[in-house]
DNA sequence: ATAATAGGCAACCAAATGGTTGCATGTCAA
DNA sequence: TTGACATGCAACCATTTGGTTGCCTATTAT
């Protein structure tokens, strides 16, 4: 079991999440790799790594001088259905009650 | 049409994640009402709710002097849809690769 | 009218964040 | 074996973040 917040914490920036997008495109990238067209040093990225990794939405492999990166996708699903889910269910009804209280302001 | 990463950051938050859960429960909370039980002054919560309405999350309207603040689901939803769906596609391919790497570690 | 209540605004602060540079280490190829 | 390549480590820096305190304003109740 990994703590949520670490994964909410990784998602929230732009950066890690180009990077998730990236390794979602190629599975298995070295960090040479996933550095390339990116405005930003290759120090940066590995940090951005660091906090994926600790996060558990990639684990790393070495192999010889590489490293090759992989791509968890449980932790995002445990977003979706332990956490996005439970919003859904309440949704119709907390829209109504929304549109409704958007009308009585007009009165 | 609202920027995804305002919602991946305000939602970074466990305290702003808490503030959604109560809202969740009960929907239409002044801020003071939201402020109950918390270890923050209430100058902390507005800061958070101010985020929070940024991203859309959170509608408030004024009713008297009173600030009442009602969830919306649907950046939520999206975040779900648009997001967290893409990588729940590729999830077996990923996990199996990943396998083969484990594995692949013990030869 | 006036006190109590609900909230807003602004300045300030410590810690976390996202980035940099410089140098060290380990591995592969010529 | 020696240079090139892939990555790691640490110190440093500016900005953002999450929080505080103090005071101001608007609305309601007595």
């Amino acid at each position: 079991m990994f703590a949520m917040d670490e994964v909410f914490k990784a998602l929230a920036d732009a950066s890690r999440r180009s990077l998730l997008d990236r390794l979602h495109l190629k599975n298995g990238q070295t960090l040479n790799e996933l550095c390339e067209g990116l405005a930003m040093t290759r120090q940066a990225v590995t940090k951005h790594l660091v906090i994926l990794e600790a996060a558990n939405l990639v684990t790393a492999f070495k192999h010889g001088r590489e490293k090759l990166h992989y791509l968890n996708p449980v932790p995002i699903h445990q977003i979706g259905e332990r956490w996005i889910r439970k919003f859904e269910r309440g949704k119709l009804t907390a829209l109504s009650e929304l549109k409704r209280q958007l009308e009585k302001r007009d009165e």
